[in-house]
Formats: C-alpha cells, structure tokens, sequence
DNA sequence: CCCAGTGATGACAACGTTGTCCAAGCCCTA
DNA sequence: TAGGGCTTGGACAACGTTGTCATCACTGGG
C-alpha cells in the first residue's frame, strides 16, 4: 500500500495560520484564538480587527493541531463490510446522524469481510485517534484492540458480536428471526423446508441456520443434509443450491434463504423455476413488496442508530459494564411465503 | 451542534508515546521514530529492544501529531448526498477502494440535499485538513471552496457539476440517456410520454428534463404541460402526479421517471394502476430485471472510481486544467419500456 | 491618593511527532 | 598514527494550536 504522507515535498500552498492572521491584526496569537473559539474576553473592535484578518486571508483553524493538544479529535470510526451492500448504507447514514449531533465526524472503511482486512483499518483509524469505534467484525478474534479500548477508545460492535474480548455489541434477534421465518412457512403447511444461508463463520449466519434448526425441531420436522447449504453468497453458487434442493430426492416445498444477497439470487432462480416454492428471506428488500417476497426484516438504521447512541453514551462519561443489546425482527407476510406446499 | 472537543477534561487513559518507549527502551526519541517509521541506521539489536517496548506498552503512533509535522493527512473527504440512497453506496465503496490503493482513510458525510449542511460538511473536513475533497454537490455555489482549493485542497465535483467556480466534474451522461429512454419509448410508438423527475435545481433533475424534451422535440412530438413533473421525490408527490397524467385529458401513455427513487414509487403507483403502462427510468434499481422495467443506467461505481482517480492524479502533482469528464449511460430493456401504447 | 479588583491581552510551554544536524565510535587506508 | 568515511545515536527545533499565567490599564472604594 502506498503510503501518502510519507512523500517528502508538500505541494501545498501554505495556509495562514493563526500566527499569521495575528500579524495582520496587529494583536497577539492568543487573541486570535480566543476570536476563533468565541471565547470572552476579547473587546468588539479587537474582535472585528481579527475577523476582517480571518477573512482577508482565507484562514480555517488547522484542526488536526486543535487535536492535539485538546486530546480529543470529534471524530468516530466505522469499520464495515461493504459500503456497497445496501444492508449497510442506512446504517451507516444513522450513525453519521448521531454522530453530527454529536458534532463529530465520521470515518468510513469497508472490510471487505477480510479479517486481516478489518484489523489493519480499525488500527489506522485507532492511529488517527478517532474518540470511538464502531466495529462491523469480520474476524472472530478483536483482542487486537485491547490495548486501544484500555486506552480509552469507546468501541461498540454491530450486527455481530466480538470474538475474544468483552465489548458493547447491538444485533439483531438472527435466531429470532430466522425461528420466527421459518416457523411462518411450517404454518403454512410446509414439512421439507430448504435453509440457504452465508458463511457459517459469520456470527448472524450461525444463528440464522441455528434459528431454523429450532423451528424444525419444535414443530417436530426431520433436516435433511440436502436442505441446508451455508456457503458463500455467490450468486452461482446459491443458484445451484436452489437447484439441487428442489430436483432432491425429497425435495423441498420451501426456502429460507439467510440474508438479502442470497434472497436476491434465490428469488431470480425461482422466477426461472416452473412451479412457484414458497420463499422467506432474512432482511428486506428494495421492491420486495411488488415482487410479493415475504422477509424477516431488521432495521439497519435502528442498528446504527443504537450502536452510535451507546458509543457517545460512553464517550459522555457512562461507565457501565459492555452489554449486548439485541433488536427485534419483524415479518412481513407480502405472498411467497404464504404459498401452500403443492397438493403432493 | 454540540462539540466534542471543546469538552474539557479528557477521560482518555493516557497513551505511551514515542518518549516513553524511548525511556523503556533506553534509547532516544528519534531512534524509536526510525524503528516505527522503518528507517535504516539501527543496529538489529537496538531495533529489538524497541519493539519490546512497543509491544510492552501497547505504543501505537498518532498520526495526528504525525500530520502536524509532515503537512499531509492521508486522508480524503467525501460529500455525498445520502448514504443511505442505494446509489451512492458504491459510488462510496469505489472511491474507498481507490483511496485506499493509494493509502487514504476515507471521511463520509451526507449533505441530505442541503447546501447549507453541504457547505460545513465540507468545511468541516478542510478543517481536519484533508488532502483531498469529493463533493456530490447539493447547492449550486461553490465559491465558498475557493479558498480551501487556492491553498491545496484538490477538489472533484461527482454527478453534478461544481456551482460558480471551475473545478473537475466527473458526471453521467443525464442529458444524453434521458433522451435515449425516451427515444425508446417512442421508438415503441407512443406519442403521449409523461416525464416525472426531481427538482429541477438539481443538475441532473434539469439535464433529465431536457434530455425528454430533446427526444419529444426530435420526433416532432408536441408536449403538454401536464406531461411534465419536477418535483420532490416525495411518494405522494409522485403518486398524484403518476394519477394525474393517466387521468388527464390527453393521458400519457408512457412514463419516463427521472431518477432511482422516483421509479420505485412510479413502479408502485402502476401496479395498482389497471392497465399496463410503458416505462423507462433512469438509474437501475436492484431487482428491476426481475420486476421487468425498462432503465438507463449509470454506473454509480465508474463515478466514484474516475473522480477518485482524477483526484489522486491531482494530489500526485498532476497540474491539468480542470475538466469535465462525462460517462455514459445504458439503457437496458427489460420488458417494460417495450410495451406498445393501447390500440387507442 | 492608594490599593484591590476586574477585564483585556500576550508570552510561553506543551501536545507527539519528524527533519536537521552534530557527536561518538568504528574500520579502513595512506 | 593521522585522517577520512560510514554507521549509529541523540539533542533540538519545528509543525499550529490551546492552557496557564503574568502584565497592564482601568475602575471604584476607602
């Protein structure tokens, strides 16, 4: 990785500095600065003095050196997943809402669900001294930032767990939800049901096949092998999936698919497929409602937005024991999981 | 907006520094700023004891006292309109993407369409003094950067251009693809097309505009002001409008919706609506090839990835004028854009 | 008329790092 | 053995800001 700030010769224009804007005012350098953060003690016609100065040289108070010396830098990062994933773009946007309010700023950084990935991003954010952490993991493994959290960096985890270390953590009900999923396609008189689902390294991933393996057995179903497939989100590889579950032997009546990448490509394979197979997913989709798809929705905004409110509550000075909160999941019967199992 | 940084005493745990792995260490400050910062001149045993110390206080540098010394920040701001709109998630992800190949930590803001909110995001990042700035601009005065880019802030407008001064612009093609959907459309024989957009202050919202009124104009096609709504995105805004151009004297019997939000809703208001009605959006939407709708598509991600390269060759002392660099757009029939207009 | 009290102002150190420069020790050659 | 070069190490200033403290000019009361 290049690395920027190593390059010797700036190419900057030089910006005024305080200094400067002192010279100009004929005052001193604390009296710009106190003009700049609205202290009192500065006489109006002093005031005025200083601010045409600001003016007339463009001057912006280099906040990196603010930084500092005040200790702290209004600033929270956000290690993700991917960006691009429309999961993660409410989420994102609540917890910049949370932190403006706060008047912090936000860092943005994808890990690309790579753990090595993760931990070099949450260290360069730690480097840049952010206040606060929020961490979507993609390891299993954070005692990497002990040290950091020893040394007063607020960190929350979202949407999955730490691995290793007592940390915040907000999630949603994953097994709750996928119980509750699938649960939903029992009633309606379905007994082969398929599970479709992502890595089961990843920490909702597990509890979603585990919610499903619930729901089987409370309602007394057998599982057989060939209906449950975690692996990657790949859309071939999902795509086979479906295939192989609906040419089974005993073949399933019925998917749950474990989240909104792999409902995606579960619900083009079904349109491709003849008879209609009834279909939950686990989280909601842009025009799900028109395409008639029934999913297990979470509220990623509720997520951010309750990760964001814990790390400020933290960084305001609360010092309580790291707690897990869980958000409840919501069903939303829209049609393809009410289809029946067909006559047999 | 409340500060952070102003609050006075600060709860952090105090960090090592440099000095105290030096004292651990017994060597001197500049000796373990050689080691952390990989340059020669240390003995193989010196090196060592100072990566004990390292490891034994937990030392992790600050790159803010760093910045302060070295003049760059490695670190670029982007200025988006919402996060959470599916559009700009990758367009976020790709400049990241190109941020990071070049070393970069990335700062995320959403404007909420605001030219207010815009201006102190953006100001806000120049104070933290970022190398460099992305802005998808909200407003349509930009001068207020002028300043910021004399003293070295490279500086690349996305989707729209920059207001009031000369500065890079990296956009699609709105003008061009609007005119290519609705070419299609009459291409499909329709002659009534209605033409549902954003606000028209909004760059693209008016490009879009003109775009349909090129094509109208092209085939010789009269257009009536009812066919014609710029507007909010808002759901009920687009609901009526979408009612009011089925119900008028001379209904519509194609629609062109001018961007990703107005066409879910347009989607929504015409599956309730009886008959089929022709449409083409602009922007793709998740799941519309299944949905069947007809769109122009623009790659969110080639905005980012181009502006974010423009940006970094700019920071890498790329002195070119500023430029205006246009995308092109693909319109992707699916079904709905080909619907021929009612026998009449 | 003097002194304490008040308000405005600036000098200076400090934050944690890096760049510059100098010193000490070593090895080599003449 | 003197002199030169190379390697290793450290002292010190500087980056741009803020906190502390001292100074100065006034004010009002005794």
């Amino acid at each position: 990785m290049a690395d920027i700030a190593r390059r010797p010769e700036s190419r900057y224009g030089t910006r005024p500095t305080m200094k400067d804007v002192a010279a100009r005012a004929g005052v001193g350098l604390k009296t710009v600065s106190r003009v700049v953060n609205g202290e009192r003690g500065v006489t109006p016609d002093t005031e005025r003095r200083v601010r045409e100065a600001i003016e007339a040289l463009g001057f912006r108070r280099n906040d990196s050196a603010r930084v500092l010396r005040k200790g702290r830098t209004a600033t929270v990062g956000l290690v993700l997943e991917d960006l691009a994933d429309p999961f993660y773009g409410p989420l994102s946007r609540a917890v910049e809402e949370v932190a403006r309010a706060h008047g912090a700023l936000l860092f943005n950084g994808s890990s690309a669900e790579d753990p090595d990935r993760e931990q070099e991003l949450a260290l360069a954010l730690c480097a840049r001294r952010v206040d606060g952490l929020i961490v979507i993991p993609a390891g299993d493994d954070h005692r990497y930032l002990e040290p950091e959290m020893r040394a007063g960096v607020a960190t929350v985890f979202v949407d999955r767990p730490a691995g290793r270390i007592d940390a915040d953590a907000v999630l949603s009900d994953s097994f709750g939800g996928a119980r509750d999923g699938v649960a939903h396609l029992i009633a309606h008189g379905h007994r082969r049901i398929g599970f479709i689902g992502d890595r089961p390294r990843i920490h909702t991933a597990a509890e979603r096949l585990r919610g499903y393996r619930a729901a089987m057995e409370d309602a007394g179903l057998p599982v057989r092998d060939a209906w449950v497939s975690p692996g990657s989100t790949d859309p071939d590889r999902v795509s086979t999936a479906v295939r192989e579950m609906l040419a089974a032997p005993e073949p399933v009546t019925a998917l749950f698919s474990g989240n909104n990448r792999v409902t995606v490509t579960v619900v083009r394979a079904l349109a491709r497929h003849g008879r209609p197979v009834a279909l939950v997913g686990f989280d909601d989709i842009e025009l799900a409602d028109l395409l008639g798809v029934t999913v297990v929705a979470q509220d990623a905004a509720a997520l951010g937005r309750t990760a964001a409110q814990r790390l400020f509550r933290r960084l305001d000075g609360a010092d309580e024991a790291p707690e897990r909160l869980v958000l409840g999941t919501t069903l939303l019967a829209r049609g393809s999981g009410e289809i029946a199992p067909p006559a047999a």
